[in-house]
DNA sequence: AAGGCGCGCAACCGCTATACC
DNA sequence: TGGTATAGCGGTTGCGCGCCT
């Protein structure tokens, strides 16, 4: 090996193209075709590598390149690739007509890696996070994002919060893990950061019986809605929820995963995808269920703390019942009071290093 | 009006794969 | 079979632009 890169060549023009290179490249190459990129510079009278120019080509001056925003089709396309062939970024590509490889990446990480994330959707496994230490890094970012949503259209400011609802859920419910997998007596600092005066405003005073209950609502109205008893969850979301936008948002997710299992069953090529259609379906199902959660939290938004906390407790287990109950605990988990979410993080990454 | 800042995108860099001698 | 040239790929950089203060 120890081939030198060709770029290394003296007084070659680098930076950007001008319209007359551009010219002179599109030119040459219609009339001979680009034949060795090594000579073709030379051939062009252009004073540049022959990589650049193939780049310069096939990124930008190749006439059957798109330009133009990504459509919601193909931003779907490439997630739906991406979870299944990675940053293989020329691949995905062959399959979006008139996209470059570059184009795509780009788009990707400024985009599509942000969009994820904010949907609490890791972009690297496409799953839901669960990691306690990457949630909790993001968590400013999401609270950020979300004091700064003023450019988006409504759906998608309904999305931001709904993901910034399961943020939070699914960082309580870590701490809830770390505590309760404690097989000793849980650590007297955990303890008061579940009820003591740095939990969120619902949960000061609580025991962590209340809080374990609590947790296990939550989850079941969680799993619900992620597929396990999707009927019964619609029908009691529909009955306690007749939102027309959170049922359109709804249907337009399951008719997201829909399309995107027919498109996959049409192509044929790479067989049976669970992995995909599961990323689909979990993803449209986490939206759908943040966004149940956000309109039921709203719905119960003047809840003071200790009627809250009143009502978890007189909670029975029939399923509809300990729903809206934990919905409604859940309002107490969202406060608008970063401090209380910061002082969580704080105690969390304590309680981890013990 | 000017400076700072963040974002998006084109282009570059470095590496691997493949072709060819 | 080994060395070299070339193409292609993915990660990263840096510039230009728009927005904000």
């Amino acid at each position: 090996m120890g081939r030198s890169p060709c770029c290394d060549e003296v007084g070659v023009k680098k930076g950007p193209w001008t319209p007359e290179e551009d010219k002179k490249l599109v030119d040459y190459i219609r009339e001979n075709g680009h034949g060795s990129w090594r000579n073709l510079p030379k051939s062009a009278g252009l004073n540049r590598c022959g990589k650049s120019c193939r780049l310069r080509w096939t990124n930008y001056l190749r006439p059957d390149i798109k330009r133009g925003k990504f459509t919601e089709d193909e931003e779907r396309l490439i997630i739906h690739l991406h979870s299944v062939l990675g940053n293989k970024w020329s691949a995905i590509a062959t399959r979006l007509a008139g996209r470059t490889d570059n184009e795509i990446k780009n788009y990707w990480n400024t985009h599509l890696k942000k969009k994820l994330l904010l949907m609490g959707i890791d972009p690297v496994t496409h799953r839901r996070r669960t990691d306690l230490d990457i949630l909790a890094s993001s968590i400013p970012g999401l609270l950020a994002a979300s004091a700064n949503l003023g450019s988006w259209d409504a759906n998608t400011l309904r999305l931001q919060a709904d993901a910034a609802h399961l943020a939070k859920f699914q960082i309580f419910q870590s701490l809830v893990q770390l505590v309760s997998s404690a097989g000793t007596p849980p650590p007297m600092d955990a303890m008061s950061l579940l009820g003591g005066t740095s939990a969120p405003a619902g949960l000061r005073g609580c025991q962590l019986g209340d809080v374990l209950q609590m947790n296990r609502q939550l989850e079941a109205v969680l799993n619900g809605s992620l597929g396990l008893a999707q009927d019964s969850m619609a029908a009691a979301t529909a009955s306690a929820l007749p939102s027309l936008t959170n049922m359109e948002l709804l249907d337009s997710f399951h008719a997201y995963s829909d399309r995107d299992i027919a498109a996959e069953q049409l192509n044929g090529g790479d067989g049976p995808d669970e992995v995909n259609n599961n990323l689909y379906s979990s993803t449209g199902h986490l939206a759908a269920a943040n966004s149940t959660l956000s309109s039921v939290s709203a719905a119960a938004a003047t809840a003071a703390d200790d009627q809250m906390m009143e009502r978890i407790n007189s909670t029975d287990a029939s399923a509809n019942s300990s729903a809206s109950t934990a919905f409604e605990a859940w309002e107490g988990l969202n406060p608008d009071d970063d401090l209380c979410w910061k002082n969580i993080l704080d105690q969390i990454s304590w309680t981890n290093t013990q």
